[in-house]
DNA sequence: GTAGGGTTAG
């Protein structure tokens, strides 16, 4: 503003000196009230030019077009004298920006000349709004017209391939070719993001360290692929390295500690995210809503529900993604009530809810046993919000419908679906069949399954957990000769446990761990005193087939048990005794399950436990999760 | 005039 009121004393005293203003000086000027957003005044000026030059009438057109009069600038457009390669340009960006391609696409084919940034622009605009076939088309027409491509041309077309969901190999190849004849940082960049994206990490960390001279955009994007990429571990080193090679050169802004936050929630790693929180703190990182998503998201999943509340309802403006990060929090961890209240508020304050909003919801009416109302979400976002559900939502319904104990409807629904079923659909019905010890169906969904996914390690341990429920032991050997004839290795149990900033993973009848033989005995003793309270170890959650003693032993060295012994015996001495906090990379087991709500009551200790769904919170011989989970 | 990195997801 102050700068615009200098420009209008400069150009007030110009007139007053009565100086010979030529065309360059209007020229100047134009651009000037221009970029001030005082197009309508430029507009004055610019009329009262004797001879305007096709410079002066582009800049008007950037003019309009920057303060968004879309009309205004195509009329100048239609009466200019003289039309030079620019101006075509500038009205083509124009189009493509606000994604009238097909205005763009017939300015580009009628244009008289055009150049390099004539494609540049046209095929940016295709990619920018999401019409990656077109961007490449158009790439591949241009390479047959002889146009050597340049960065930008290559940054876009990057992007676009990026995005696709499959994309040829040959493409791939031809577009890092260009990429890495042209070798600047941010075009390697580009294309180790792409990488990235199409979950080729290790390809995407061979262009990073082909990169002399990183900067930060690199390291971010190399940072966020990793966790991105599920590698939050990865992620979180790769940051360290950072730090001490470029400590001077290189300081971490807002986008590296989105990636840190989100890496952080992966792992649930509590402390680990309450350092990066202090550092965002510390080092005055601008908050924004994408890091406060990432913060009620990251403390939600490492157990601290009540920091993501207060972080949420700090944030003066909050976008959707706010709203949905703070309704999946609630969801996970079942306070299905609290979620439907945000919705509420969310609907109140005028901020329409995506896919993804209901995604949380219908989550949050599984995890609470809400059949009813989570069905009449699911119509709601229909019909008041025109969502076209994706599979995903359809999933939400057979899980809603599974865990409230309707089988038969789930079965029906998944029947009459208008999407073909993924096996995360047949996976929700199999493991329902389970808790309903439901025999006849788990077989028919069985098959489903390994039609999709023949090696899929969940479906032979599903069906085998069936089985065993039911005591059916000849036919869980089946599938477990299945299994090994297949070849098919099922994911090992891995559970962490936080203990003063360090966190300590065990698997299944882990022996590594130093002190493994003091937790097998005082987890035994724990056995010795919850079996008068109730406690029946269910052996139907014992995947091998072993006898009677043996599955009672492979049951109480699960890795959950372990964590929560080696966290107990690690914390019994110390006058503080916290919530103990499990994170588990599976879902929590059956027995497991038990067990912990009566050691809750035995001990007197809360036990959080985070798995793949959702969390549960042990406290005086219940959880949290009502039995929904 | 065209331009590389971020949150939420069964």
């Amino acid at each position: 503003m102050t700068i615009c009121r200098l420009g209008q004393q400069i150009h007030a005293s110009l007139i007053k000196n009565g100086s010979v203003l030529d065309v360059f000086v209007f020229n100047s000027l134009l651009d000037m009230y221009c970029k001030c957003g005082q197009s309508e005044f430029a507009m004055k000026v610019f009329q009262g030019i004797s001879e305007p030059s096709s410079t002066s009438w582009n800049i008007m057109i950037c003019g309009f077009l920057s303060s968004g009069d879309l009309m205004s600038a195509q009329k100048l457009f239609d009466v200019m004298p003289y039309r030079d390669v620019s101006s075509w340009n500038t009205m083509l960006s124009a189009y493509a920006k606000c994604g009238e391609l097909e205005n763009a696409k017939r300015l580009f084919y009628e244009m008289p000349v055009r150049n390099l940034v004539s494609w540049n622009a046209l095929i940016a605009g295709f990619s920018q709004n999401e019409r990656f076939d077109e961007a490449l088309s158009t790439f591949s027409e241009m390479l047959k017209a002889g146009i050597r491509p340049d960065k930008t041309t290559i940054l876009s077309v990057v992007s676009a391939v990026s995005t696709i969901s499959s994309p040829g190999d040959d493409v791939v190849k031809q577009v890092v070719g260009f990429a890495r004849a042209i070798g600047s940082v941010s075009v390697l960049t580009a294309v180790l993001d792409m990488y990235a994206k199409l979950g080729r990490i290790d390809d995407a960390r061979a262009i990073f360290d082909e990169i002399s001279e990183k900067d930060l955009v690199s390291w971010n994007a190399m940072i966020s692929g990793y966790s991105q990429n599920q590698k939050p571990a990865e992620a979180i080193q790769l940051f360290r390295d950072m730090q001490s090679e470029c400590r001077v050169k290189i300081k971490a802004d807002k986008l590296t500690m989105v990636s840190l936050i989100s890496s952080c929630s992966q792992m649930g790693a509590l402390a680990l995210g309450e350092w990066v929180h202090t550092y965002i703190e510390k080092f005055g990182i601008e908050f924004d809503e994408y890091l406060a998503a990432a913060l009620v998201d990251m403390y939600a999943k490492c157990g601290d529900l009540d920091r993501s509340r207060r972080i949420f309802q700090e944030m003066p403006r909050k976008d959707v993604a706010l709203w949905n990060s703070m309704i999946k929090a609630l969801a996970i961890h079942g306070e299905v009530k609290e979620t439907l209240k945000i919705f509420a508020q969310m609907e109140r304050n005028s901020v329409t809810p995506n896919d993804i909003t209901f995604i949380g919801l219908l989550n949050a009416c599984s995890h609470g046993g809400f059949a009813e109302k989570g069905l009449e979400l699911f119509s709601l976002m229909q019909s008041q919000y025109q969502i076209v559900p994706r599979i995903e939502h359809y999933g939400c319904i057979v899980d809603l419908l599974c865990r409230a104990g309707r089988l038969t409807d789930a079965y029906d629904f998944v029947k009459k679906m208008p999407i073909k079923p993924d096996k995360v659909i047949w996976g929700a019905l199999l493991s329902s069949c389970r808790s309903h010890q439901n025999v006849e169906l788990a077989e028919e969904v069985a098959r489903k399954l390994t039609e999709l996914d023949p090696n899929h390690d969940g479906t032979y341990v599903l069906l085998s957990n069936v089985y065993a429920s039911v005591g059916k032991w000849r036919d869980v050997k089946k599938v477990r000769d299945q299994m090994k004839a297949q070849n098919v290795q099922k994911a090992p149990g891995c559970s962490a446990v936080e203990l003063d900033g360090v966190l300590h993973e065990f698997t299944a009848g882990d022996k590594t761990h130093p002190r493994f033989e003091e937790i097998y005995k005082a987890w035994d003793e724990i056995v010795k005193r919850i079996k008068p309270m109730g406690y029946e170890p269910d052996k139907g959650f014992s995947l091998k087939n072993l006898d009677e003693v043996d599955k009672e032993e492979a049951l109480n060295r699960h890795s959950e048990k372990l964590a929560l012994t080696f966290a107990f015996i690690s914390t019994e001495h110390s006058q503080h005794k916290p919530a103990i906090k499990i994170v588990k990379n599976l879902r929590i087991c059956g027995d497991c399950h038990t067990a912990m709500e009566f050691v809750s009551k035995l001990e007197g200790r809360e036990i959080i436990v985070r798995d793949r769904n959702r969390f549960h919170h042990f406290k005086a011989g219940l959880c949290s999760c009502g039995g929904y989970w």
